[in-house]
RNA sequence: GCGGGCGUGGUGGAAUCGGUAGACACGCCGGCUUUAGGUGCCGGUGGCGCAAGCCUUGGGGGUUCAAGUCCCUCCGCCCGCACCA
């Protein structure tokens, strides 16, 4: 063993990073050329103390297809960024008084020195952070674009307050009635708020998910979001106020089975409903207990429904009955019209409340097919079976035009009845809500709005942006925006009258941030405008998307909003339609099958794993342990292991290198010459469809090392130097998306070219074809022997072969042949029986 | 409750179109080298069995010449949504 050849990472790395730093090699101009361009981007990162080891993961996945996309022929931009506003920096200055910028500068720094360390192929110079007022300078005049064209809007509303981050919170950011980040029980606040109307985008973010290659869950998770129901707005008058309830359902079908009306206790005509009537005083209470209640308690499914009657009635229009109203909390206001039909006899939750109050039930909808042991419940009434019934059938008690129609059949028609009789119409409901977007602290994007006594909400001009964040003493938000603090920057004039105005204080909500990014990278020196629409046209949409799950919903869909809107504004190209044309979602990576914390002390920092092992052995290894888009369990067993791999591969390289060097490949291939080509191609066949086809990085790592085993194998025998040196060069290009630096100078010391250099390897035909195969024998499915067989045999000389096995002779013995199997290039089954 | 995913050796995982289950690696066992080793190299390693052989992909059933893969059913775990009318 040459003691001379030591794999030795902290040389290596630092080497090659130097090459690529000082040639700029990854670095991308934007001037049209011919070269097919390819955009392959994770999601930017939020900059918090150093990167953990999800980074390291989902950038090595990113960098491997970066670099695999190169090598293919494709010009790439692969940028970086940071999303730098947000709360953890501002409750860290809260609690240290230490400026966010100076904290988030700081781990900017920490990212930046990491990644280079890690050897990743980003072009630096399209660098920036979200609260660089050279950025949110853009940001800010988005906002202003959606402003006026009323897609930004003011208004009151029952909005969720965080009370630990005391600000409000988009409804994408409240998980189970909680703070996704405190974790805080979420109060409602009416309060006048900004939004962004993403609920007019509803249909098209829902049909343009069939255009992009996503995986299927988080397009359901989106379609689950939107939550698009079809369905009718039918009107119910209150006769004696004369006013009209309109309500939305999805069973206008039933409406001749509605027995009673509930209204949500924020509706806000309910106080004035009761007002004057017997249950003034209770409606007073109830809606004061529900109003103030938890929302995950009231939330709660298995709840039981409660309710006061209002002491009004409402008509339906169908039949014209007084169906007594009640408000109750199973209502919300926040879907549909805040006000119910309902309907016991079909619906689970108005069966519940009627059963709680006693209020009749009246099926409408036959069961023909009732299950049969349901003792419970049993209608007396023609069709009888279970209530509440949810499926469909025939009417009943609908009068004479509808009786005896299907269900579905008849929604139609009674819709069609309710239009012509002006009482109702066809209508579609989102579960989506619009995007609020204000938040009252301090680290983030000032809105660009001035608030004028009597011009009402004015927009910053834009020649006066950016509205630059001001310095404040105190970040802690009481209430309202810190902002409100700096009075001298609060203060000023109405750009349309010139009287005294006030600056809007809220920030805006980070997410706003992360829904535009990625257009800036495709021009982020831009200063005359957010970009170039030309340029965009070059690059977007990003070919490959690459970040985790957990941003299915929020950053996924806010992000796609603002690519329709600004589409459709005139300031990207029409064709693009959506900002991510394939989306990859990587999994976590846990240890001993939890994830990672510091609380739990198993935290494995890629900095250690770095800097002990080197960058290729930790990206390669994170690739190795499973596919990528599944959780993995770390082990440190495992990363020796990556690391022997590597260093073999470069030891075999630095040995041939030194003895054999510039030999081709001989005229006349031994059989072992044979073998190392055949296992070659055969690598470059599985890595090349490994990387394309699907991500299964680890599978691709597991082919290069049995290549390498290959050549272990052969050692001692006839291979020539040629051979090996070829295999050891593929190799080395085959495992350059995993471990680059490696590979690079593996494939330098073999050849003296630059890898990166080159083009990704192509598989001959020649050997990935043999003339024999090995050929599996089974009897009645089992298998008994393994015979080499000429490629081409026929089927007649495979079964002869078959027949011809000693092994498989021993089983037909006393046995009746009924047929046998043939897969060419597989097996031969022999199908026997008892004779 | 609804929707989606998953279940394979001691461990991570492989098996891409119904055709050799366990690739590759970790760990473990044995051996050989070496200036010491945590380095390198060689061999072994799903279970039962001396062997022939039998068993084996969460459990049960089915389709098929052939099932980890398809169908039915049950169990377990994970994720998302959840009074959305």
């Amino acid at each position: 063993m040459a003691q001379d050849h030591i794999y030795d990472p902290d040389e290596i790395e630092p080497r090659w990073q130097q090459v690529w730093a000082h040639e700029g090699t990854w670095e991308v101009p934007n001037d049209p050329g011919d070269d097919p361009t390819s955009y392959v981007l994770v999601m930017l990162p939020y900059p918090s103390g150093e990167p953990h080891i999800g980074h390291l993961k989902v950038y090595a996945v990113g960098d491997a297809v970066a670099h695999f996309h190169r090598r293919t022929g494709r010009r790439v931009l692969n940028p970086m960024g940071y999303d730098a506003f947000g709360l953890p920096a501002e409750n860290h200055a809260i609690k240290t008084g230490q400026h966010p910028r100076d904290s988030t500068q700081t781990a900017i720094e920490e990212f930046q020195r990491q990644f280079r360390r890690w050897g990743l192929s980003i072009d630096w110079t399209r660098e920036f952070g979200t609260h660089e007022p050279r950025v949110y300078r853009w940001t800010q005049w988005i906002f202003l674009e959606l402003f006026k064209q009323g897609l930004a809007y003011q208004k009151q509303a029952a909005v969720n307050w965080d009370p630990v981050e005391e600000t409000v919170l988009a409804n994408e950011q409240v998980v189970d009635g909680r703070g996704e980040r405190s974790g805080a029980l979420v109060e409602v606040r009416q309060l006048t708020q900004w939004f962004f109307r993403i609920t007019d985008y509803a249909d098209r973010l829902l049909e343009d998910l069939e255009t992009i290659r996503w995986p299927e869950h988080v397009k359901t998770m989106q379609r689950n979001w939107i939550g698009r129901s079809e369905g009718a707005e039918v009107v119910f008058r209150n006769e004696q106020l004369g006013i009209d309830y309109p309500v939305f359902t999805t069973r206008p079908d039933t409406l001749f089975g509605a027995t009673f009306f509930v209204m949500a206790p924020e509706h806000p005509d309910v106080l004035r409903l009761a007002a004057g009537t017997e249950h003034e005083q209770d409606v007073r209470e109830y809606i004061g207990r529900a109003l103030t209640a938890d929302k995950a308690l009231r939330g709660d499914v298995d709840k039981p429904k409660t309710g006061v009657p209002l002491g009004r009635t409402v008509t339906n229009p169908v039949n014209g009955e007084q169906l007594p109203m009640y408000v109750a909390d199973y209502v919300l206001m926040e879907y549909g019209t805040g006000a119910i039909m309902a309907v016991p006899a079909h619906d689970e939750r108005d069966f519940a409340f009627a059963g709680a109050y006693d209020l009749p039930i009246r099926r409408v909808i036959q069961d023909l097919d009732p299950s049969p042991g349901g003792g419970e419940d049993l209608d007396p009434s023609p069709g009888g079976g279970g209530l509440p019934y949810t499926g469909d059938g025939p009417l009943v008690n609908c009068g004479l035009e509808f009786d005896g129609r299907h269900n579905r059949e008849a929604l139609r028609a009674i819709v069609a009845w309710l239009e012509r009789e002006g009482k109702g119409h066809e209508s579609v409901n989102y579960r989506l809500r619009d995007w609020l977007i204000s938040r009252q602290r301090y680290w983030g994007t000032p809105i660009p709005i001035i608030h004028c006594p009597s011009c009402g909400a004015v927009a910053v001009p834009e020649q006066d942006l950016p509205v630059v964040l001001p310095d404040v003493e105190d970040y802690k938000p009481r209430g309202r925006s810190p902002l409100a603090a700096a009075e001298d920057w609060v203060r000023t004039t109405c750009p349309q009258c010139g009287g005294a105005a006030e600056r809007e204080t809220d920030t805006m909500d980070t997410f706003v941030d992360s829904s535009w990014y990625f257009l800036r990278y495709t021009d982020a020196h831009n200063d005359e405008a957010a970009w170039d629409r030309e340029i965009v046209r070059r690059w977007m949409p990003v070919d490959q998307y690459i970040g985790g799950v957990e941003h299915a919903i929020l950053h996924l869909l806010y992000a796609r909003f603002f690519t329709k809107a600004l589409a459709d504004l005139g300031h990207l190209p029409e064709e693009i339609q959506e900002p991510f044309a394939a989306l990859f979602t990587q999994g976590m990576i846990l240890r001993d099958g939890e994830k990672m914390s510091k609380n739990k002390g198993n935290v494995v920092s890629p900095t250690s794993i770095v800097e002990r092992y080197g960058a290729d052995t930790a990206r390669a290894y994170i690739l190795f342990i499973g596919p990528p888009d599944q959780d993995a369990d770390w082990s440190d067993g495992g990363v020796e292991g990556m690391h022997r791999f590597l260093g073999r591969l470069w030891r075999l390289a630095a040995e041939a290198a030194d003895d054999l060097p510039d030999h081709p490949l001989p005229d006349e291939l031994s059989a072992d010459d044979q073998r190392l080509l055949r296992k070659s191609h055969w690598a470059i066949d599985k890595v090349t469809n490994d990387m394309s086809e699907r991500f299964n990085f680890n599978t691709a790592i597991a082919a290069v090392m049995e290549l390498l085993n290959e050549v272990t194998a052969v050692k001692r025998g006839a291979a020539s130097p040629g051979a090996v040196r070829f295999t050891l060069t593929t190799a080395a290009s085959l495992i350059y998306p995993f471990a680059p630096h490696v590979a690079t100078d593996a494939y330098h010391l073999l050849t003296g070219e630059r890898l990166w250099e080159q083009s990704w390897p192509s598989t001959d035909q020649e050997y990935l074809e043999s003339d024999t195969f090995e050929l599996v024998l089974q009897v009645n499915g089992k298998v008994r022997d393994r015979v080499q067989a000429p490629s081409d045999a026929s089927r007649v000389e495979l079964v002869e072969l078959a027949r011809a096995s000693d092994r498989v002779q021993q089983f037909l013995d006393g046995n009746t042949v009924v047929k046998e199997v043939v897969v060419p290039g597989k097996l031969v089954n022999v199908v026997v029986r008892p004779a």
